[in-house]
DNA sequence: ACAGTATTCAAGCATGTCCTTGACGAGGTC
DNA sequence: GACCTCGTCAAGGACATGCTTGAATACTGT
């Protein structure tokens, strides 16, 4: 015990783990799925890689023990295998964000100039959805919103939004959010909503931050109207 | 902004990060150094590895942002860029621990049965040292007790413990700490103390992780006697 | 049982990674 | 200034990785 082969092996195999996220389409997929299972086809769209590799991809993360699956008739579901994978990610993301060289460059070539978009944290959020002055919009697809999303948001994919503007009232202030910090969909929510002369807000961070944090959740589809 | 080449990027970016631990002598590293700085030739040996292969990888580390380097004299001494590094490194062995499929395994192999190994936990320590009826011993090398270490703790290195044994008191119950739960510096401390009649636990997990709770710590050379 | 479809597997090529050996470079010391 | 030490760099060989294409598998639903 305490042997050098031993404590290598050991090691390795926390090795294993990392290289399971290292490759930006690994990790791509890790953020999606932190919204909630989905299936290969889905998955392949959203990281718009062919089938088979993400398949081949998937199956890379499945083997490191990060993500399981699920089949409902002839679809297979991936999901992350716990929490303390999406735990991970986010502390993967912190750390880069803190000290890779090139980070906020490549971030801002994405997500554009976001300086001049105001943001709300999620405490102040979840005091103001407790008093009843905001409307909270998830503008992630609609099959995220299904899986989970923070109780009493409206549904409005953020490709949407533009049609459904006139079903928000024009006097109470929006906060849009979407999957996490680099997800750009309630930026593009936001600055719509700006152009149009309403009060908006994006959250700082996402729904996988929102459930961590745990902040009220609800999961289904949207209430009738 | 949101187009396909710029989110790879931005990820492969985030992929970069992830590769920088993708391999068991750099998560070897990063274990050591979160303990405190170290020079070249000292890693090397840590990790059992020649001193320009141990230089190659601490390239690996720096070029991704995990580490910094300072230099005194005719050494340079690396060590973590920042506590959020300590936290991704947490992270990682939280979810090989949960789904690696072997990790349990390798652990065994190389920290030999555990389950006659009794354990404290961080509160109910710092609680004991309060109250005083306890002697705490650093059992890691001593150039890790001067660079930080439990406040009131002693600095007996593991292959010094045996020529130490009367210096301890045998009326108190011993805790032994050192890097963290995969650490074996404590296990045999705990292991031997126990072969000679003293009652001795291990810390659950290690120095990092107690700093990281913001218990009280301490650093330099041990006080004279 | 059969056809249909979602997913995975296999082969193949270009490219990247790990470790070794030997030479080089920056700083300190005599 | 010459020498010494610590650390880095460069070249090279064995091996692993990422993506594509085309075929195989494993289910479902009738």
């Amino acid at each position: 015990m305490g042997d050098r082969q031993a404590k290598d092996a050991l090691y390795d195999a926390f090795g294993e783990v990392a290289k399971a996220l290292a490759s930006g389409r690994r990790a791509e997929l890790v953020d999606v799925l932190a919204q909630g299972e989905r299936h290969v086809e889905e998955l392949a769209d959203e990281i718009g890689q062919s089938v088979a590799n993400t398949s081949f991809h998937l199956r890379a993360l499945a083997t490191a023990g990060l993500v399981t699956t699920r089949r409902e008739g002839t679809r297979i579901y991936y999901r992350l295998a716990s929490d303390r994978v999406a735990e991970l990610w986010a502390a993967l993301r912190d750390v880069a964000a803190a000290h890779h060289e090139h980070l906020d460059d490549l971030a801002a070539a994405y997500l554009g100039d976001r300086s001049r978009l105001e943001q709300v944290g999620r405490e102040e959020l979840a005091e103001r959805i407790r008093s009843g002055d905001v409307v909270v919009v998830d503008v992630r697809p609609a099959a995220e919103f299904v899986a989970g999303h923070i109780a009493g948001a409206r549904s409005i994919p953020v490709d949407e939004l533009a049609a459904n503007l006139r079903s928000l009232p024009a006097d109470v202030e929006v906060v849009a959010y979407c999957r996490g910090p680099y997800c750009v969909f309630a930026d593009d929510a936001v600055r719509l909503l700006r152009r149009r002369g309403r009060r908006a807000r994006r959250l700082v961070d996402g729904f996988p931050e929102w459930r961590r944090a745990a902040l009220p959740v609800e999961a289904g589809v949207p209430s009738p109207p």
